[in-house]
DNA sequence: ACCTGAACACCGTTCAAGT
DNA sequence: ACCTGAACACCGTTCAAGT
């Protein structure tokens, strides 16, 4: 790209983003990263305290990414929402492979973090989730669609997710959602795939 | 442990399974490795090709461990299988996090997996999903339970799974594998969400 | 056949300088 | 304030030896 002479933490991330998303987790080096800054290796570690550091800013870029995405919280039909989800990350997915599964692995602890997933709480208990099952049904639908999205685009299944699997990820996801829906005990949503 | 002057590429994966389990991923590491077997780093390269062929064997390792704890194809109750399944990947991911973890990551095309996955999929078979949908299933299926487990195994969630948690993930999984069982109560999820 | 010593390229990180 | 050179510990890996 450019050349810029001035870096900053923006800078930073982006590059090992591109680096990540060319050559994998394992690309994401701090000579490389600094090489696509035309800079020294040493010169990140004024922008970033150290590589742990660096991941947890790509997770938290790909939160926001996602973030933006999300539905908002005067969402109210649960279909729509998980639809809206699954799609979001399913293509946020294949854009950042190797940095979604970072998504799984990673804990992401911070404030801008935190206030998405509140967001997302709000949105689940809007539609009708209990307070006390809100935060593990947020848990289990995160780690669903994610480990979806993610396990295909990094290769861990063979064929990817076309059309018709990406459907059936959102069948799956609002059937399991609906067991802790109210007006309904644990029975299925749809019947549509036989 | 004890200190075995013959090494076995069996001895490799076990010493390298203890280290992830201590140390984490990071901890697993060749000079670690040998350390825990009595010998030096360059003896692994005589049981492992390389790395990477050392990790697949950790994961190959987990994927047996699942495999003997996992449904016979001539069970039939979806509930029971679930449960089973629930209840064996949360126990491996507590007591093998970091590995539990690379099985989301890592393809696994070894042999002794295909045969694992295929009898995955003759149990789905048999409990009525449909032909077509059977590979997708399982998929699902794996990466939720998996990311779930692994997920609280390697704190990316602050808490850990209480078992009322493990109902949830049982009670969700149990219902979205309903979208794709035939018999069930014929609601639709427009009449359901009004 | 199986292990070791020496060696190489490479990575993360620090620190004292440079401008 | 921000970047660089030199330096260190450490890792993955190879190869020619040793037994």
């Amino acid at each position: 790209m450019g050349r810029p002479v001035c870096i900053s933490r923006g800078a930073v991330l982006a590059a090992a983003l591109g680096a990540a998303d060319e050559n994998g987790l394992d690309g994401v080096t701090m000579p490389a990263v600094a090489r696509r800054l035309n800079v020294t290796p040493m010169a990140l570690y004024r922008h970033v305290r150290d590589k742990d550091d660096l991941l947890d800013g790509l997770v938290e870029l790909l939160i926001d990414e996602l973030a933006v995405a999300m539905p908002r919280s005067d969402a109210s039909d649960p279909e729509r929402i998980v639809e809206r989800f699954v799609t979001v990350a399913t293509d946020l997915a294949r854009r950042h492979p190797a940095v979604s599964m970072l998504l799984l692995t990673r804990p992401v602890n911070t404030p801008s973090a935190r206030a998405r997933r509140s967001q997302f709480h709000e949105v689940l208990r809007r539609i009708g989730v209990r307070d006390e099952h809100v935060v593990t049904v947020e848990r289990i639908l995160t780690s669903t669609v994610l480990a979806v999205a993610a396990g295909q685009a990094t290769g861990r299944f063979s064929t990817a997710l076309t059309d018709a699997d990406e459907r059936m990820v959102v069948d799956f996801v609002v059937a399991g959602l609906g067991a802790f829906l109210p007006g309904r005990a644990g029975l299925s949503c749809r019947e549509i795939h036989q």
